[in-house]
Order: structure tokens, then sequence, then C-alpha cells
DNA sequence: TATGAATGAGTGTTCATTCAT
DNA sequence: CATGAATGAACACTCATTCAT
């Protein structure tokens, strides 16, 4: 990949992440990249195509995270609990602002190629957290339910995180996501 | 309230709410009100100060529901389902946009008037979905934890059902919200 | 008319003139008519439309120009004689550009606003130059066909007294017409 | 010529004569032509320069063909006629655009390169015009006025066949052509 | 109280051209 | 001979805000 690419590709990734797609703008992102604009358009078509690969490299990273901790030897709560530590761990950093899906899709149009990026990202998170409730064999209901719901807690978790910039919805919601794992 | 000033606030309440308060512009605020654009200046400083003075005339009318909720002489399961049944309701317009204070959180700087006006709303938030997990007397646990994941499963079913444009969140935030509150 | 509007549609014509639509920014005529960029975006929703608008003023002008010859009471030979005198006048002016409207609809799409604009002044061109011709009335040919070829032969000079900034295709154009008219 | 050359001449011919000059940019040709930007800048100096290469391959055609037109052993009128006939096919075809030369002069600069080789084409035309009504021996009138007047007359019908996209413009100045000549 | 007119600083995007390899 | 990468300057247009009346 080219030099300018990999700059532009950082350089969108903390502005977007700290502040959101429509409170950057390309100015800003070249000027952090120090690439001219022409620059930025021979790599990029548009500043929408620029999220939209910023998402799916971050897409790929939080998947990568996701295969490995799926093979992860460790019991289901405990992995449930790292995957709530790692949020935690996310959260107390400077720039935190929420899922970056999320949080992209709060400002873009309903129909866009960005809210059809993150859709499918939902998805595959949708997918993650039902294959991990899946490993947990001694759960009395099917695991659809209890993946589903501990994706419900940990999205409302960082929502309210970040509104609030504070921490107790993290807390609260691993604890919930244990109860009903049955661990309490 | 002078005829211009709630024409301008609903117009905001209109557009805001479609689609996001950075997508939004004072042009097409004032165009949709039919005032003049010095006429809204005289009524509000800024148009973040528009957007607060919306904020807190949505707090107040969600408010007023909770209260009137909150004294509903229903059990609180069937309230508690009464919740859901009005957030599927929401769901189902063509507007929805998820909850106004937490996409208004996202495109806003953290520090900012905007941001401490949604802290505040989401701080009654949890309050009121603590009073209601504090009526759910055959409780076993503390009512503060029940309402917390309570809130958090609403939160997230929101963000969600905002970003997939589906109701599967709503569904299913429900089910875990019955079973955490004993009633599976 | 606001003092902006006139002046930006008085820069316009003479720059759009000068060099032609294509060829002119909206940073140009905003310098050279010494208003902001925003005031201009508040007189004219586009470039194209303030073109639009200079191209009817032109049409006007002309219009009026040529209601007044047609209700002249010299003969057709001596008024024809004025159109190639006054083609003449603008010909030796230091910015002579050619007919704006063949020049603006070289420039701009076959199928846009510009282009209607452009073809209804051209057959208002044709009227005038068919209504001239019928009160010739010695001439044993029908007027239109007379007219038409009087239409011709003036653009047809105003093109390539242009593209070869000399005066020759005017006089020729005027002999030619004369012939025309059965007055060689 | 080389191959890169060659492709580059083709594209611009077909962009040039479809949306003129000022209308397509380099970007657009070396992709049409599909060779690399820099590529480009080796065989043409510039956009003007590989603009005015083709003028000249067009205006190279142009004259082969009315070498050969003057060489043709049928009368002046029926050459006279093959003209006008030749003029309406070009303009039914689906993207004619009048004269390169003359809308290319209305888009360049007046005292630049492209309007010195638009200047010497209409010198080229004035000379072929003049050759052909050389040739027709029975006129009483100088030949030069007769080849100046049909040029005229090709000339505007062409420009106002481009302007409104109708084919009367060629039928009235080939009747006025015919009456010029004396076969009316 | 209300307004039409005006604005400086920004937006995202495209231009013809050059450089290092 | 050919190229991928890079560029400064310009493009048309929009932003939230202010001023004179």
């Amino acid at each position: 990949m080219s030099q300018a690419r990999r700059k532009l590709l950082d350089a969108a990734a903390r502005l977007f992440a700290e502040r959101g797609y429509v409170r950057v703008g390309i100015n800003e992102i070249i000027a952090s990249a120090d690439v001219a604009k022409a620059t930025f358009y021979q790599h990029f078509p548009s500043k929408e195509q620029l999220c939209a690969e910023w998402l799916g490299e971050e897409a790929e990273r939080v998947e990568a995270w996701r295969r490995a901790l799926l093979d992860d030897p460790r019991t289901v709560r405990e992995r449930l609990e790292a995957c709530f530590s790692e949020l935690l761990d996310r959260l107390e950093r400077e720039d935190f602002r929420g899922c970056v899906f999320a949080t992209t899709a709060a400002m873009t149009d309903a129909g866009g190629r960005l809210r059809r990026r993150v859709a499918e990202q939902r998805r595959n998170t949708r997918d993650f957290w039902r294959a991990l409730a899946a490993q947990h064999e001694s759960s009395s209901k099917p695991a659809k339910h209890l993946g589903d719901a501990w994706m419900l807690l940990v999205s409302g978790a960082e929502t309210e995180a970040r509104s609030t910039r504070s921490t107790w919805p993290v807390k609260k919601a691993k604890r919930a996501a244990l109860v009903l794992g049955g661990w309490d």
C-alpha cells in the first residue's frame, strides 16, 4: 500500500474515532496525514469511501480479535469477562467515542453505503455473540437468546459509557451478562 | 411563548429527530419554520442552544411519561412490557432515529453544553429504571442492579435497532429483561 | 433589485461576454462584483442560473432593439444595413466574442437549461429576421426564406469574425444579404 | 507513430468533438485512451498542444475531402449540394457539436495557439469556397464574393443547427446558396 | 419584534501538471 | 517508452452568524 494511502487511513482512523465522520473534514485529514488534497482523491474517490475503508479495517481488526477469542481454550465465563475487560480498557483511553459502527450509523443516511457497511458489521457481531454463547454448553436456554442479550448489554454499555463518560455501564452490563449466563 | 419561537422549536424537533443535529442546517430549520434568519437569532443565541432547548423539551416529555408509568397501578412486569411496546411503536415510525439523546451525544463535543444536557437526561433515565425496579419487590437482588440492566438492554436495543433497521433487538431485549426480572 | 444582485449581474455580463461561461469562475465574478461568496448564493442558486439570468437580460436588450427596428420608418434595405453597421460596431469593441448565445451554446450541455434558453432566443431571432423580410414587399420570394437566409448570413458572419478576428465576414455577409434582397 | 500517441489522439478526437475542449479533462482522455498520465505528457507538452494536434488532423481530413471535391468532375452545383448533404449527415449523428474549429475558438483565449490554428483553418476554408465558386464560370459576379457568401451560409447553418439541434438551417442555407449561385 | 442583505471561513471535489523510478 | 504517486491552485457551493433598518 502506498505511503500516502496508509497515512490517510491512519489519520482518518484517529480523527473519525475521536470526533466522528461528520465532524471531521477532508482538510483536517489531509493536514494530519501531511499529503496534498489531490493526493487524497487519487487514493479515495470520496470522503465517504475513505470512511468505508476505515470501517472495513476496523471490522477486520475486531473480527480477528473475536476469532481468536472463540478459539481460546478458556471457559466461556472467562472469555466473557475478557470482553468486558477489553471494553473497560478502551473506555479509559482519552479518545473513547463508543462503538465506531454505532456512532457512524448515528450520523449517516439510513440508506447509504456506510449504513450498509455498519449493518454488515452488526450482523457479524451478532454471530460472534451467538457463537460464544453456543460454547456455553450448560446453558439451559437456546444460545441465540443468550448471545443476543449479551450483545445488547455490551451495545448499551458502550452507548451509555460514551454519553456520560462513566464506567458504571460496563460494570453493570458485565454483572447482568453473568446473571444471564447462570453465574450469579 | 412567541409564535416564531414555537415554530422554530417544532421544526427543529422534526428535523433534528429525522437527521440529527449536525446534518441539519439552520437554513433548513428557518425555511421549515417559515421565519426569517434574524428572527431565529433573536430567539436563540445559537444553533447549539436551540438544540439544547429541544432536548430539554424532549426530556420533559419523556419524564412526564415516566412519572405516569411509575404511578401506574399495573404490575411492574406489565409496565416493563409497556416500555418495550412503546419502543416498538417508535421503531415502526418512518423516521426512527434511535434515542435522540444518544445520537446527539454521538455527534457533539464531549465537553460541550449539549453533552452535559444529555448526561443529565441519562441520569434521570437511570433513576427511572431503578425506581421501576424498586417497585418489583419480589426481586431478590438489589433494585439498582436490575434497573441498570434494564436500562442498558433498552439502550442497546435502540442502538442496534437504529443501526440495522430491524426489530429483533427490541424483542430480544424484552426477553432478557423479563429473565432478569425473574419472569422466565 | 438589490445592489449586490445588480453588481453580480453586471460583473457576470462583462466576464461571460469576454471569456465565456466555462472559462469564468464564481471566484472571479464575486471578486469583480466585490461581494462575498455567500452573498452570491443568496441571490442565485447556482452559477448556471446566474448565466441564465444574464442571457435573459441580453435577450431582452436585443429584443427591445429589434422591436424598435421593426417599427422604424426607414426602408427595409436601410434597416438591414443598420443591422450590419451595429454588428460592425460590436466587432470593433475590444471584448468582442461573437454572439453570446451561440458561444454559450457551444460550451454547455446539449440538454441543459442554458441550451433551452439559447434555443428560445434563436427562435426569437428567426422571428425577427422573418418579420423584417416580410416588410420587404417587393420580394418575389416568400419572406421566410429570405429572413432565414439573412439570419444565417449574420450568424455565420459573427462566428467567422470571432474565430479570425477580422471584419471581412460582416462586409461580405452584408453584400450577400443585399443580393438576396434584390438590391444588387 | 507510437501506439500510445495514436490512442490519445483518437480519444481526444472523440471527447473534444463530443463535449468541447474545456469540458474534457486530461484524466478522462487518458482513461479513455488507457494510458498513464505521465505517458500523456511524454507525447504532448500540454492539453493545449494535444488539442492543437487534433485540430491539425481534423484540418487535414477536411482539406483532403475538399481537394477531392475540387477535382471532382461533377458540376459546381452538384458539388455544392454534396457539401450540404455531407453537413446534413454530420448533423444527424448523435454527437454533432457543430464545426470543431468554430466551437474550439469559442472557448479559448483570443490570442492563444489554438486560436491561431483555428484562424489558419478558416483561411483554408475560405480558399476552398472561393476555389469552388471560381469553377462556377457562368457566374456574373466575382467568384470571391460568391465563395465568401457560401462559406458564411454554411458557417451560420452549422452554428444554428448546433444551438437549436434542428436541421432547418442547413436546408435554408442550401436554398440561399443555390439562389446566390444563380440556380433558383 | 421582525427582517432582508451580507459575510468569512469553511465544505468536498477536480484541474492540468511534475517527479522519481 | 512508460508509469504510479504526488501536487498547488482552483472549482462550485454551504456553513452558522451578524448587521442595518
